[in-house]
DNA sequence: GCATATCTGGACTAAGCAGTCAAGAATCAA
DNA sequence: TTGATTCTTGACTGCTTAGTCCAGATATGC
């Protein structure tokens, strides 16, 4: 290893809380110094370790996919039954959705912020690409079900699986409008039932 | 009245024009800039007719509202079949999602772009007043559907109004992250097939 | 202790932003 | 024509922003 003074702080933990500020106001409307403020950090320590503010949102958003977003895709392939792990699935992103302070998705909100400017921003692209591994995630489980015999033949999985993928991104987005818990449940529930078809 | 030298341009007309400025790039995204150059007027003009930036915004947001989502709404308290009428509402936001450009919806990328920061912002009470409606008409529509026989009277009209409205919102924001016309298809079919249940 | 390498803090730069000001132009009433 | 009123144009202000520079601090390897 090369010598040199060592960082006086955890990257990870300071990463963290970058994902949270970008979380909750955008990316926009989060300047270096909130950023700075919130991670504790000076400002050129921020620059050294994540580069400009578009990488440390790169970073971010891998991050929260990690954290967030790649538990929820292992649900749909948990052992056992396809058809609870679909439902599991729904009622646990109402849970997820309605803790924490209506910061809705950090995926979708940074979606529609960048749509409108970049719209083939390298971070756009990113999230297009996990959007699309959950609606394959989502299409091998209702084939599962299919097969299992849980749900009916009659189903075309890839009707289903763009079906739901859609209820699972208004959720997301009431979540962030400020939707409450009863509400994001009822959603939840209709989704559910519109497996028994 | 009183004199004066009259307006060179046509308020109504540039006021569409900073709708779709707003609507394509965002709220802080767009600089005054950029408003007076598609609007085509000075920025004094600007200032004088339309006063901030802010009320620019809820002007637009106002117009916007009466344009689009006001027809939309009609649909659903339009004579005759109510069930149809239901089906006739996904049909046409999956269409009118598709033409344009991506653009989504002027209320949803608002909504997002201002529950970060000002969560409480006159603009966004005004958003959710419209969803609200939104559900009350979709809610009205379910009972009369129930009423008429051709909607199962299982159904609670609260729940499925609250899961129909948030399919509505899923599919205006896959708009906006740029799904194609066979994937809101997919899903307004899928709302659709939801109702027979 | 000394050379080397990295990190830190604060001042700095250049650009972009929303909003203002003032001088001139266009209209109407009398 | 004159005066009152409103619109237009372009320069301007004060502020915030992302990103840079540099001097000093702190570590390792020898």
């Amino acid at each position: 290893m090369v010598p040199g003074r060592p960082l006086e702080f955890n990257r990870t933990e300071a990463l963290q809380s970058a994902v949270e500020v970008f979380w909750e106001k955008g990316y926009q409307a989060t300047s270096i110094e909130d950023l700075t403020a919130r991670m504790g950090i000076g400002r050129q320590s921020l620059y050294n370790t994540f580069g400009d503010k578009e990488s440390l949102m790169s970073e971010a958003i891998e991050a929260y996919f990690q954290a967030a977003s790649a538990p929820m895709l292992a649900i749909l392939q948990a052992p056992g039954s396809p058809a609870k792990n679909l439902k599991m699935f729904f009622r646990r992103v109402a849970e997820h959705c309605s803790s924490g302070e209506h910061k809705g998705c950090l995926m979708v909100n940074t979606a529609v912020e960048f749509a409108g400017t970049d719209r083939d921003s390298p971070i756009l692209k990113t999230i297009r690409n996990r959007f699309q591994s959950l609606e394959r995630g989502m299409r091998q489980t209702i084939r599962q079900g299919i097969e299992a015999g849980e749900l009916s033949k009659r189903i075309d999985p890839l009707q289903l699986a763009t079906f739901l993928v859609g209820i699972f991104q208004g959720m997301l987005l009431m979540s962030k409008t400020g939707a409450s818990r009863e509400t994001l449940d009822r959603v939840a529930e209709g989704a559910i039932a519109s497996l028994k078809s």
